[in-house]
DNA sequence: GACAACCTGACC
DNA sequence: GGTCAGGTTGTC
């Protein structure tokens, strides 16, 4: 679900709403999204303040003073303010703050959400193994970044390590106004390619952003709310129907285990 | 690299 | 019944 931007108009929503607020009750519904414990997660986040919440890639950082919480959207996974009682649908995890609640829900269950010193985050796996964020870098640092790669581009732009926040969807939108064939290996990509590159991952994410996320299945935002970037897909999803630019039915295939949506015209 | 795994649902 | 799905990890 999730990606830079959803993940972004979440923080944005949430920022607003909890900053401030402390965590006076939680009830945790299925255990194994509560790491390291679901014991040890109630134990550390109650009565703690909520001071900041932060993203990098599609991670998002609740600042509580001593302790983070680190929470991944993983595919299906939702972030829901609300004062009324309410329980969204596949609800797993319930904060009770003083002033409203907040529903982590998930149907497929991919996410996670994790509890650990702030201290200890510069050596937490995940988040250390994450590239610089995608809507951070300048074209120099993104140019280093994703050359000497002998994979495909497309795969290199999925790879959190090179760069944290695309997902499947903002990749193929990208490259498509790139103009770049998402097989092409990305050592072949010229300058003015890259160049190319780096301005449409930009755009593509502002864009995102600014309609609030991609809702074509499940992403709500902070408050449970659609998105409307699928409006503006242009090869997402798309399969077999005419590229808008030239009228070429867009082809399918899969790269690096993810459907991948491209025009054989346009995309070289 | 390709593929299965973790899950549940939508759609043909 | 089979295929596919905004993610990540681990296995041949």
């Amino acid at each position: 679900m999730p990606e830079l931007p959803e993940t972004e108009t979440i923080r944005r929503d949430l920022v607003a709403v909890i900053t401030g607020k402390t965590i006076q009750e939680l009830r945790v519904l299925v255990p194994k999204l509560a790491r390291p414990g679901p014991e040890i997660f109630c134990l550390q986040l109650k009565g703690r303040k909520i001071r900041g919440l932060q993203r990098h890639g599609k991670l998002l950082l609740f600042e509580l003073g001593k302790e983070v919480l680190l929470v991944h959207l993983g595919m299906t996974g939702a972030l829901i303010f609300r004062s009324s009682e309410a329980l969204p649908p596949y609800t797993h995890i319930v904060f009770y703050l003083d002033g409203g609640k907040l529903f982590y829900a998930d149907p497929r269950r991919f996410g996670w959400l994790e509890v650990l010193p702030a201290e200890a985050l510069p050596r937490h796996p995940f988040y250390a193994s994450l590239g610089p964020d995608a809507l951070k870098v300048d074209f120099l640092e993104f140019e280093k970044k994703i050359s000497g790669h002998k994979r495909r581009i497309k795969e290199v732009l999925l790879d959190q390590r090179v760069l944290a926040g695309l997902g499947n969807i903002y990749t193929d939108e990208a490259l498509f106004r790139a103009g770049i064939h998402p097989c092409r290996r990305a050592t072949g990509l010229t300058p003015e390619e890259k160049r190319r590159l780096f301005e449409a991952v930009k755009t593509v994410l502002h864009r995102g952003i600014e309609l609030r996320g991609c809702s074509i299945r499940n992403y709500v935002d902070g408050h449970g709310n659609p998105g409307h970037f699928q409006n503006e897909l242009r090869v997402y999803g798309r399969r077999g129907e005419p590229c808008f630019r030239c009228g070429t039915p867009l082809l399918y295939t899969r790269i690096a285990g993810r459907g991948t949506t491209f025009c054989p015209s346009c995309q070289r």
